[in-house]
DNA sequence: CAACTACACAACCGCGTGCTTGTGTTACCC
DNA sequence: GGGTAACACAAGCACGCGGTTGTGTAGTTG
């Protein structure tokens, strides 16, 4: 694994693009709910529509792009096509970002626990 | 009509809204060039403008999202206004997708290498 | 072979969003 | 106080993107 975090701190411009491009593919409900359903395990396009209720042709055009960015991996088999997660890594952001909004939640949580305060404004 | 409330798998839409948001705030490259530059420590928005090469008003308007988001701090000194990392778990985010791309661009480049004669298409 | 299934691709549309332009507000300086 | 600097906010515009509709293409079935 590398873990070498942390290319230099001058993020090339090029490179920013492709890491924002990254997490824009992650921002967007519908893929992150076709990420979390692959969790389980493969799927074929029916059945990812089945279980997220949406379009076959919204389903298949997610998917497309989970795949572009290498997030999936595509498998024809036959008539079907199979779908499954093509980058591990991917949960372990999503696990990050679960901690942070899970933080926050409670950040807002306290703030109306303890109430009394009037906003200061 | 069973609705298992837990936080693991079956990651309730809300949830993968907010989730969803966080990382789109994060899709993008003046965004990520704001934090980059907040890494080596706070800033008033003119040396954030000076440093991006951007706006004065867009370049308070990104930072307004960022700390909707939770991400940095603000804090008015006089009539300057100085912002810092509010939330340093980012910067692991960003690591963790800067390793996935670098991972991305390594398989094309290996790809890249072996080729002599693409056979088709 | 014909009909059907499963999927991908292309064209269109409405909305969200990034960037610019313009302006208000507050603090500093003479 | 007048003028200026620093910043935030609001409106307008243009582009990108998500979703739907429509269609093409393999593969399966009878």
């Amino acid at each position: 694994m590398d873990q070498h975090a942390a290319i230099a701190h001058p993020l090339t411009e090029p490179l920013m693009e492709l890491v924002a491009q990254r997490f824009r593919v992650l921002g967007e409900p519908m893929r992150l709910r076709l990420l979390d359903r692959l969790r389980d395990g493969d799927a074929t396009v029916g059945e990812l529509q089945d279980a997220l209720g949406a379009s076959q042709q919204n389903v298949s055009k997610h998917l497309g792009i989970l795949h572009a960015a290498g997030m999936v991996s595509r498998n024809k088999q036959g008539n079907r096509t199979v779908y499954a997660i093509g980058d591990p890594s991917v949960f372990e952001l999503c696990d990050q970002v679960c901690g942070g909004v899970r933080r926050q939640i409670n950040e807002l949580d306290s703030l109306l626990q303890g109430v009394g305060a009037p906003p200061r404004r």
